[in-house]
This record gives C-alpha cells, structure tokens and sequence, in this order.
DNA sequence: CTGAAAGCGCTTACAG
DNA sequence: CTGAAAGCGCTTACAG
C-alpha cells in the first residue's frame, strides 16, 4: 500500500541504505543518486519523518512558545524565527500559552517527548522563576523575558530605558500626573514598571501604578475603572500593544480626548497605531531582529552547550505621534 | 543516558509491554498501574513520540497551512483550530505559505512525510484549481478558501452575499462610483468581487475593479494611484482586513477625509476597525465558528472517509460604522 | 491481566 | 562507493 524505502530500493535495483544515502548527504556515485531519484520519482515516496527521526535521533525541530499568538508582537517575532529556522533545514513546533503556567508545563513537556533540537520560549514570570539552569533537557533561549540570572540565554528589550524614555518624554511635555498600567505576567512588564518608577522619581514626580492580565478587554476594564475616578491620571503608559489598545477603547467610552484630556504613550509599533488619532507614541521593538538573534543563541548554544550564558539586549526605538503632545 | 520505557519497566518489576499498557488505555490491574505510574515518577521517563507514531502509524498529529499568519483573521481561526486539536488529544503543525504556491507544495509533502492524521488549508486559488479529489494522501478541509466543486470538503463565508450586502449598502447611501480592491491570489476574493459585479449591475451601476496582492503595502500602493486620478471613486470595498488597511493609508496620505472624500468599507472586523474615525464599516466573519466547524469536518471525513464531500457556507454580519456614511 | 517476540521504516557503523 | 545487518524506542498481535 504505502511505499517504504525498500520499494524505492527495488526499482532503482540497490540496497535501501543506498537510497538513504542517496537522499541524504552520504557518498555515492553519480549514476546511482540519479537511479534513485528517478525510482523516488516513478514510486511517489516520501519519507517517514517519525523513523528517520527515531533512528537519526536527530529531531531536526524546534519548538516556539509563546504566550499570545493575538499578540502581533508574537507574530512578528514567530516569522522571524520559522525564516531562520526553515533556512536552516528545521520544523517549528509552535505553541501558545495564553500567559497560563499550566499550559506552559503541558508545552515543556511536549517538548521532551518530541526530543526537540532547541526551544525558544517567551515564559510567565511564574514559570521564569521556576527554572533554573539545569531543569530543561533541552537548548532553551528566553525570548522577550528573562529569567533567573544566568540560568538560560536570552533576548529581550532594555525595558527599563524604554519606559524611562516615555516618562522623559511625557515629563518634557508637562505632564506630571502620569500613570503607569502594566502587565501581571511576565518579567517584562516588570522591568517597564522598574524603569517608569525610576524615572518617576528622577523627575521628583509620584508614581502611579496599575496592573493587569496582558489582554485588551482586561486592559480596557481597568482603564475604564482607573479614568473614570475624579483624580485620574492626565497621561497613561502602557506596557504593550494589547493594553495600549484597551486603554484607547476606554478613553473612548468615556469621551476623553487624547491628548487634551489624557495623554497616551505604549510598547509596540503595531500596524494601527499611527492609524487611529492622533497617533500613538509607541516604542518600537526591533521585532525581527529578536527573532533571529534568538536563533543564532540557540544555534549557538547547541553547538557548545558548554559555553557561558549570554543575554542579547536590544534597544526600542520611540516614536512619537500626537497622543502624547502637550496641549495648551 | 537517556530514560526509556526499558528502564521503567525494570523499575516496575514488569515488561515493557505492560508499561505500554498503563500508560495507554490497555486493560491493566490498578495495582500495576500505581507501580507503573510511580517508576515514570522516579525515573522521569517521557515518552519518546517518534516512536510512538512510527509503531503505532497514528501521528495524532493535524496540520495547519494557512496563507499569511500576520492576517488577524487566520491567528483568530488558528486559535479556535488548536482548541479542538488540543482538545481532542491532536498535536498542530502550523505552516505559512505567504501566498506562495512554491511553498504550498513545500508544506503539503510536510505533511506526507509526517503522515499526518489530516490537514486544514487555506490555498492560494493556483494550487486549490490543481487539486483534485485523489491528489491528496491525507483527509483535507479546505478554510477561507473553496477548490473545485466537489473535490474537497470547505467552510467558507457566503462571500457573494456578503459583498453584494456592502454594495447595497453603499447604494442606498447615494454612493454610485464604487469601486472594488480585491485580492488576486483566493478564490475569495474573486467570489467577493462577483457578488460585487452582481450587486452593482442589480443597481445599473458600472463596476470599477481593481486587483492586488493582498497585503497592506501592495494595497496601499495600488489605492495612491487608484485615488490619485481625477476620476477617482467616491467610495470603495476591500477584500480583506490587510487590504482595507492599504486604503486607509493611501486616504491618509492624499489627505482624502473619510467617508466626507472616500467612503470605505472592507471585510475582517478587526479589533483597529472601530478605532480608526470614523470607523470602518466592514463584514465580520464568524472566525471561531469557521475554525471549529473546520475540525468537525475533518473528523467526519477522518471517521467515514467515504462519505460525500461537504461545503459549509457560513454568513458574515455587516458592521455599519462611520466611513460609509452619506455626508451631504 | 501479563509477557515474549516481532516489527514499524528508517540510518549507520561495519565490512568489503 | 555499496550491501548486509543491527537497532532506534516504542506498540501490538499472539499466547497464556
């Protein structure tokens, strides 16, 4: 019924471990590669990836976990990745936590019985703080958050200085009473909070600090809730695409005008946020970028699995747009 | 090294088989069960996947070939796929051929070699006029996108219906130039331009067509010059969220206000669409509903393999906003 | 309910 | 460069 390689063995009238090695990268003569090829053409065969992978114990896969494929940020860096890595002759596994623990250990463990070559994970804060150097049976690089120190490389934004630079920023403009809405799962949002406070205090100013699940509806409740109170902040941070966008859904229920009435300043570039008025300030992440230098640390790393851990840092990029814009 | 089921049996003090019994749903005592259970604690044996499918020809495993993941309408349909994948005990491969024909077949021999249990895709409408009935070596349901009649099963938006509904709309607003952008690469967008040719021949109107690769630079692009003519459209219809988003560009920069110089409406209500003023009217499809009724086809054609071939045609919701109202 | 044995479809030393 | 044989780690008839 199905055709193995001993089919193919038979009509090119060789041994199947010629075949194997003819589709592979193993010595042969000229004349029996193209014998085989024309067998493998006359037969319809294809490989069964779960033997060669079982026999080779070579996976050739790697797995991509992220926490929110709605997440365009997630998009983007996921192309990034499957470019590389389908360049390089590999499978992506891709997974989606939905920021949730349990669904992250459920993924870790696929990725052992898949006996993947590599993993490249964007990890809750929960689960970040669980794993030391040791507890992955596999390459692992940290893609977006970070983990214990020194326990696994990774690629992230410098956060701090990228929230600070919107405080700057929104400071420069004269605004005092501004708030921060962060995000309650990963070690990013952390470090934006990190780097608004201190910036805050910097500029002698009070902080004010929210957070919230990393969702627009969440994000837009607590907007809703934050804004209608009589001292609201007169400018919001935000500390990514899906809570930015929740907060201007809340300024809009609530009439607010941006800026005159709140000032609105987030992380991501997203396609839509020069789009809607006036145009949000935004940081802008380096997104495909992280993408592959997340590939080459695990390429490296599985090259030399002993080497040192490295953390790449990359630097956001502020555009400002009218959102943030001092109204007189 | 490496902990295999041998090694849990040992530990169990039963065989290996037994150890395949427990941890799968062979008939075993509940005391061997217990011992099994705690030797794969102790040893912290995973199974090893590639084995399991290569002996058990059972790959568990769904894949998933959609045409541009940076679409919000596919990782909205992807999402509701890997819920019933997951669900049901499946693994999902998730492939993005970027509208690439080359890399269609690149994907779908992906699949042969990972023997697939069955496939979803949404194919370009080059590859989808190629594929009989018999060309593929896996159950396939086709998503978005329909092939030739009765070739393969299909969830797919009334699309005739549903740009026929945008037309009649703009109509009975007094707009009369309307122009369509559609996609040049899915059988969709040909049928969302037909229902267009129908419904503006139903009202004595001259249709005014254009087409595009459907991504946002190459419709904005085709919209600047579109627009820039003296007889330029007064409103216009796009196929898809990524188009609609090319027009809402190119009006942007030729300074064309909304729908007061150009009314705009478009297909996808994505969550931008009613931030952007006025709001765009579009259709919305039922992206949940088209993703799980996807699955619940292919597990019928899976179950009963020959029973005849089925097209659910599901209706998009008009979403009337701003950008196509009458200014007088 | 349990075990011994065969075998899924490949690749890879081992010889030649 | 090529072939015969072993074996990757499981599951599944076949017996009992």
């Amino acid at each position: 019924m199905s055709v193995g390689i001993r089919d193919v063995a038979r009509a090119a009238g060789v041994s199947t471990a010629t075949v194997s090695r003819a589709l592979g990268r193993g010595p042969v003569s000229d004349a029996v590669r193209e014998q085989v090829e024309a067998a493998v053409r006359a037969t319809g065969y294809r490989p069964n990836l779960s033997a060669r992978r079982l026999r080779s114990k070579a996976a050739q896969t790697i797995g991509l976990i992220v926490a929110d494929i709605r997440n365009p940020f997630f998009t983007a860096v996921s192309r990034a990745v499957e470019d590389a890595a389908y360049a390089a002759g590999l499978r992506v596994i891709l997974c989606n936590t939905d920021e949730d623990p349990a669904r992250e250990a459920l993924y870790l463990r696929l990725m052992e019985e898949e006996r993947v070559t590599g993993v490249i994970f964007a990890p809750t804060k929960t689960t970040a703080d669980a794993l030391t150097a040791d507890s992955l049976a596999f390459p692992t690089v940290f893609i977006d958050r970070s983990g214990l120190p020194g326990a696994h490389d990774s690629v992230v934004l410098d956060n701090v200085a990228a929230a600070a630079a919107l405080v700057d920023h929104l400071a420069a403009q004269g605004f005092s009473r501004i708030g921060g809405l962060f995000g309650s799962t990963s070690s990013t949002a952390r470090e934006r909070q990190a780097g608004y406070e201190a910036a805050m205090a910097r500029h002698g100013l009070a902080p004010l600090i929210r957070s919230v699940a990393p969702n627009a509806a969440a994000a837009e409740a607590e907007s809703a809730r934050w804004l209608g109170q009589p001292d609201r902040p007169e400018a919001l941070i935000l500390s990514n695409g899906l809570i930015l966008m929740g907060a201007v859904r809340a300024a809009r229920t609530l009439g607010l005008g941006v800026p005159r009435d709140l000032a609105l300043a987030g992380f991501d570039n997203e396609p839509w946020t020069d789009l809607v008025e006036p145009g949000l300030t935004v940081i802008e992440q380096p997104v495909a970028e992280i993408g592959a230098q997340a590939m080459r640390l695990l390429f490296e790393r599985i090259e030399s699995p002993d080497q040192p851990v490295r953390k790449v840092v990359l630097s956001g990029r502020t555009v400002l747009r009218g959102s943030t814009r001092r109204v007189a």
